[in-house]
DNA sequence: ATGAAAGCGCTAACAC
DNA sequence: GTGTTAGCGCTTTCAT
């Protein structure tokens, strides 16, 4: 046989199908032999519960649906690893979908997982995303939802975010602490929460020591290693080279390395990097570029932890949001001037 | 009311359920009017089909169980990522485990994709995995599995590999040609198919060359950055540097390169490196590290689609093994000397 | 064209 | 302690 059923193993047994079911769940009703014996049986001949079918009438799933834009990107596969730690550890299962930041498939994929009946949802919203149909619909259904790293910013549903300003902001005064002054900004686009952020962490942190920010030192451009180099051409471009550059990522701080380095330049003597990013991926990378360091795990592990509390408790509120601090690891891409 | 089912649209139009759910199928039974009118309803009323319900009495749950070894491994993400790619094109789900390369929670994943009675497994075994009872259960139970990457050796399951022996003997072939002879081999442990097999495509180039392989220049290790970063330590303490160091992996030519820097050699002018690898994760490395490139898309791809097409005919012949080819990269991390 | 009945595998409520 | 009954939401015969 293929497929063992419990009633398989009750007619093997010649006693109902209740009873191996009970026996089963160790339920207090049949005796410790008869347990034990059915137990058995059911090891011997290879049964394995239907979780679909117990699914069925417990209306939980014990499943969690995941929506990442894109796993090629560590920064969402660390991400994703660390939730899958933490649910395993609770007995949650994953169904992970990719909407390759495509609005259209992120929906698909939402709907998907919510006829799944999963327990709950976490998602990290495409660049494209505007429309929150699909999301109203989630929250009638009563289906919990937590937003990570990416979010509508208007609130409504549980949100997980780094602290993205603070950690420009912060950053900055260590550096101008150090006793540079002359540091530009390879920004992101500004329409985007990540960019403009980032942005004004780094225009407030200036305004504060009433350092003047040369217009052409902040430069949009966008989140890719090679928007990182072509910043620095344009950049060159001025004539004038700043003591710093803060990056808006790693991959643009690496990008602009690069650029840096075929232009004869050494770092850190002669221009110093450093950006947001996370110390594994840029472990790798000559020099080691020092980071304004967002941990994937802690991210991960937050918003699991977060969505499964409020599975547990159905009355739970509904609106909460946990800012993840940063930490600022100096590493070798900028020269320490005091110490 | 929040789930709503096919017999609360039923009783909204006061007709039976069974009418709902053939119109909702486009069933032919139907008239187009009221399937019309049935779908405007359904919609209306925010109807969302319970798939578990559907899975239970179809015995198909278009959903796919994969095990990996580890996430924050880039070489698997981006095969996951390839797999769901494919997977959701075809109508799939994907339910993602780690097994932290742990035999123990391999199994344990394993055995709860079972119970979820998955249409089909695709599994990268843990190095720890020496035990293949639960895959006969798995056999037992006539759920198509796939292995990829990393396999028991033994056959009896299809699977999907790269040709480490030939990728390393042909890549040492173009070495050779190049002008070398003097090359090194840091090599992964013995007691891993990676790692043996490429050892030998190593031996096999040199010998059909003629070249004799000093013993000290195969260096076991593992297969990290440290591990690379040792091997060239106990290389150098030998007194005589190779022109040319084949690492087992990326990683560990990452960790020769910073070995070899440290100890004021120049890459490529006083020594070459190249190794297996996979072209996105060497990009961001300078220099960029020639590589015997396997690609993890290629083999995630490849997996998924036997996998699907074994789920559909339900007779065809279990074993089957596809090989993959890999590319020869030539990079910066390697001087040409003819050209 | 529409509906009634049965069943997918399991569990909870209630008898015996 | 063990068994009977009913039902989770859906689909699939088979009647009408």
């Amino acid at each position: 046989m293929v497929n063992i059923r419990q009633s398989d193993i009750a007619k093997e047994l010649k006693i109902s199908r209740v009873t191996v079911s009970k026996a089963l769940q160790g339920h207090p009703d049949i005796s410790v032999a008869m347990t034990k014996k059915i137990i058995a049986t059911a090891e011997k001949m290879g049964y394995v519960p239907n979780l679909i079918a117990r699914q069925l009438n417990s209306r939980r799933t014990f499943t969690i649906g995941i929506v990442v834009p894109d796993l090629e990107n560590s920064f969402f596969s660390f991400i994703v690893d660390s939730m899958i730690d933490f649910a395993t550890e609770q007995g949650y299962h994953v169904i992970l979908t990719v909407s390759r930041e495509k609005e259209k498939i992120e929906r698909q994929n939402i709907e998907n997982l919510i006829g799944m009946r999963v327990d709950g949802l976490l998602v990290c919203l495409s660049q494209e995303t505007t429309d929150t149909h699909i999301f109203r619909q989630v929250e009638k259904m009563k289906i919990p939802l937590i937003f990570f790293d990416r979010t509508f910013g208007t609130g409504g549903f549980p949100e997980v975010v780094f602290d993205d300003k603070a950690g420009a902001s912060e950053a900055m005064r260590k550096i101008i602490a150090e006793g540079y002054t002359r540091i530009c900004h390879f920004a992101g686009y500004s329409d985007t929460c990540i960019g403009r952020l980032r942005a004004e962490g780094f225009r407030e942190a200036l305004g504060e020591y009433g350092i003047e920010a040369s217009s052409g030192w902040i430069i949009e451009g966008g989140f890719e290693v090679r928007d990182g180099y072509e910043s620095f051409l344009k950049l060159k471009e001025t004539g004038i080279l700043p003591e710093i550059i803060f990056a808006v990522n790693d991959r643009v701080a690496m990008g602009a390395c690069k650029a840096a380095r075929e232009s004869g330049l050494n770092i850190p003597a002669d221009i110093g990097i450093f950006g947001f990013g996370f110390a594994e991926i840029t472990d790798f990378f000559d020099p080691q570029i020092t980071i304004i360091n967002q941990d994937p795990r802690k991210m991960g592990t937050a918003a699991m932890r977060l969505l499964i509390d409020s599975i547990m408790k159905t009355s739970g509120k509904r609106e909460k949001k946990i800012v993840l601090g940063e930490e600022f690891l100096w590493r070798n891409s900028i020269k320490r001037k005091k110490n």
